[in-house]
DNA sequence: TGACAATATGCCAGATATGACATATTGTGT
DNA sequence: ACACAATATGTCATATCTGGCATATTGTCA
């Protein structure tokens, strides 16, 4: 996002809310970046869940691995739309994507 | 994605559906543009709900009625990433984009 | 501790997306 | 039909993203 177009997307009375930023973002721009960060614990999960490491993941997606480093980090430079191409590239459905995007919550005091 | 690969889904003048896989989509592709599908619809369904033209939501969303325009039709040079950021602008919550992504089917046959 | 694998961070050139403009097409009144 | 609003399509300069390299940090095992 524009640096330009940040100052221009500040809106008044933004309560932070949980993990997103405390930083100057919009509400808009924090959900986009809850979004990302989703999205970015779905791909960890998939790897993880095949003892893949990073390298391995990028050589499958035809990336590198320190871009893999960044998507599972949620690293600014990278998009949501690369996350999700990457999904659908590992076999992903909208429907994986979009449960992904609505975790179910643990009670609180679970383990 | 390819510009190559997405020159000839242009070429093929697409007509709004489900199927985009008569080319040589690969599933992840085909995928892809679906998923983007689905987010255009919602996005018009929310501008049509409003009774807002392209240029009034264009510039609610400080683009130009030339992107909306091609953000609602699904139109290759459209990320993801601009219509995710466009609903999250709008209002809409991960949850709403979540269930645009997975639509209540209709029985066939029925209006 | 050292040696090595895995992951993270900084950077950049080439690739892609975006806003904006011009123009065309379609729709909706009369 | 005409006039006008809305929407669609083509193009392009600039902004942004991405792969890949180099390097740093962290983790693991002996």
């Amino acid at each position: 996002m524009k640096a330009t177009k940040r100052t221009k997307l500040q809106a008044a009375g933004w309560a932070v809310g949980d993990a997103a930023n405390f930083l100057d973002l919009s509400p808009a721009e924090a959900a986009y970046v809850e979004l990302k960060l989703s999205l970015s614990q779905a791909l960890r999960r998939w790897r993880s869940t095949r003892k893949l490491t990073q390298t391995g993941l990028a050589k499958r997606l035809g990336s590198s691995q320190s871009r893999v480093a960044k998507m599972e980090a949620g690293d600014p430079t990278v998009s949501a739309d690369l996350l999700l191409r990457s999904l659908l590239a590992l076999g992903a459905t909208s429907k994986d994507i979009a449960s992904s995007l609505t975790p179910q919550r643990r009670k609180a005091g679970a383990t």
